[in-house]
RNA sequence: GGCCCGUUGGUGAAAUGGUUAACACACCUGCCUUUCACGCAGGCAUUCACGGGUUCGAACCCCGUACGGGUCACCA
């Protein structure tokens, strides 16, 4: 019988949710869904001076903000706890002192100013293999009482695993130098306590990043040690930014925060599916997906070996695509705020929002971009772009006949409503004798100064009648 | 420098030895709309980083080169 699938997703409270470890969740959270197992959420917080105050709260609100809900954790509990590590000391420090008893690790004196002296002369001297450096050889001096604890590593043994995204990979323990399991703090490392709990939580699929494939040998070691059974691993491409760099924190380029997507309106469907395509190809003609068209397909088999490219330009495309099948309640909603924030309702009619926001419903990407078609097509600042302008003078005499037709059918007007509107555009056309394109053009342009844009009667009426009348006159003015 | 990994159209990305190399985004055209956008239909574009080799046959296997990336902490 198959034992249960049991996955993990194990953040350092560090920092908010960013896109990489979103989709390291994503992944194993999908593994899970479709196998049928479980989803277990570990706090790493080994590196004390590292942790963040609200870290792992916040990790954890854009993880069920994205819609991935876990099976055991910190909040919920489960059989496998605690899953904090920093309550786990005694568990690491139990198996580490057996692994001294059977003579795999040692304790080691050296300091870390000592350490990193060495290492620096056999990089400085051009040594081939700095590894050694990391080979604890000298005795412990008798006046020292602080200690880490050394994994010995065996010599001549090749770790082969075979990855699930790769296929085998292997590496040869005599390029890996005795590493820290235990800091001189009492604190696990990394390593260690990612091998002592995967296995006693029973974990039998990790799905990370590429930059833990030369950590992998090494969390084997650990295996092998207790005889335990290796886990099957998947290592994820990097996520790499439009100019082919891996994501980095630093890189102020992209927008790389979950949160930060969050608060500019972007819908939590929408990036579960976006994050999912980063490194799986599901089979499917349309990359537009819901959760569960994702669980279904997914399949490690589908898993990407080329780096995948963050790629805005397909982020919008699928935002827009959730956004079309919200109602208009739900995107007046999203976009509410973002309107509030940018003052763009002072003075307005308590309906006038709703209209302006099913004028872009269309084209609407995220929430904060109405604020921008706002501004597009609200903006004080009137002209006419070089293309309107060219297409207003390709026909000067005509143009100028439906803009003062449509003008005076406006002025005309007692309520500026779209069916109004509409009635005045056309009877514009009748005036100046017009249809079609060369009707609904001069008048686009008029009002909005570019040949491109909005349902029409809808747009003159959020304008409202001082605004675009002003604007007819402008562009009568400079015809 | 050592060790690992990658390289397919403008962009993202399939194809795991066998007819004209999927699909999506972008772009272009047509339809729809008295305009615009949405939507729908269609179209353009890659010979698979480069050089050898294996094979009846290679984007797919092997070797080498170039380029790109990851990693080498008492960080995770």
């Amino acid at each position: 019988m198959m034992s249960e699938v049991r996955v993990r997703y194990a953040p350092s409270p560090t920092g908010d949710l960013h896109i990489g470890n979103a989709r390291t969740a994503l992944f194993n959270y999908l593994f899970a869904k479709s196998q049928n197992g479980k989803f277990i959420l570990r706090i790493e917080d080994t590196d004390t001076a590292r942790n963040v105050a609200g870290g792992e709260q916040s990790q954890m609100n854009y993880l069920r903000w994205l819609g991935i809900e876990w099976d055991e954790s910190v909040d919920i509990g489960g059989d496998y706890g605690p899953y904090r590590q920093l309550e786990r000391l005694d568990i690491y420090q139990q198996y580490a002192e057996a692994l001294i008893e059977k003579g795999l690790a040692y304790k080691c004196y050296c300091t870390s100013e000592e350490l990193e002296a060495q290492r620096e002369q056999l990089e400085a001297n051009d040594v081939a293999n700095i590894h050694y450096s990391r080979r604890c050889l000298t005795h412990p001096p008798t006046d020292r009482t602080a200690y880490a604890i050394r994994f010995k590593v065996p010599t001549a043994i090749t770790y082969t695993f075979t990855d699930l995204v790769r296929g085998d990979i292997s590496f040869e323990s005599s390029d890996i130098g005795d590493w820290v399991i235990m800091k001189a703090n009492g604190i696990p490392t990394y390593n260690f306590a990612c091998a002592v709990d995967d296995h006693l939580m029973k974990i039998t699929h990790i799905f990370r990043g590429e930059e833990h494939i030369t950590n992998t040998p090494k969390q084997l070691m650990i295996y092998d040690a207790f005889n335990w059974e290796h886990p099957t691993y998947a290592h994820l491409t990097l996520i790499v930014n439009e100019a082919g760099k891996k994501l980095s924190k630093r890189d102020a380029d992209t927008v790389q925060f979950i949160e930060q997507y969050a608060k500019m309106g972007y819908l939590p469907e929408g990036m579960f599916n976006f994050i999912a395509l980063l490194g799986h190809a599901p089979v499917s003609d349309s990359e537009v997906l819901t959760e569960a068209d994702i669980i279904k397909t997914f399949d490690v088999q589908r898993l990407s070996k080329s780096p995948s490219t963050f790629d805005r330009a397909k982020l919008a495309f699928i935002n827009a695509q959730h956004l079309k099948t919200l109602d208009e309640d739900a995107r007046l909603e999203l976009c509410m705020p973002h309107l509030i924030d940018a003052d763009v309702l002072v003075g307005k009619a308590p309906t006038w929002a709703a209209g302006l926001v099913n004028l872009f419903a269309d084209r609407l990407t995220y929430g904060e971009e109405i604020v921008d078609l706002y501004d597009t097509f609200f903006d004080a600042d009137f002209s006419v772009d070089v293309e309107a302008k060219d297409f207003l003078i390709s026909s000067r005499e005509a143009t100028m006949q439906t803009l003062t037709a449509f003008k005076a059918e406006l002025e005309g007007l007692a309520n500026f409503t779209t069916d109004a509107v509409k009635n005045a555009i056309k009877a514009a056309g009748v005036t100046a004798g017009v249809k079609g394109k060369n009707l609904f053009m001069p008048c686009r342009i008029g009002i909005s100064g570019a040949m491109h844009g909005p349902d029409l009667p809808a747009l003159v009426t959020l304008l409202g009648r001082d605004v675009v009348l002003d604007r007819l006159k402008a562009v009568i003015k400079e015809l």
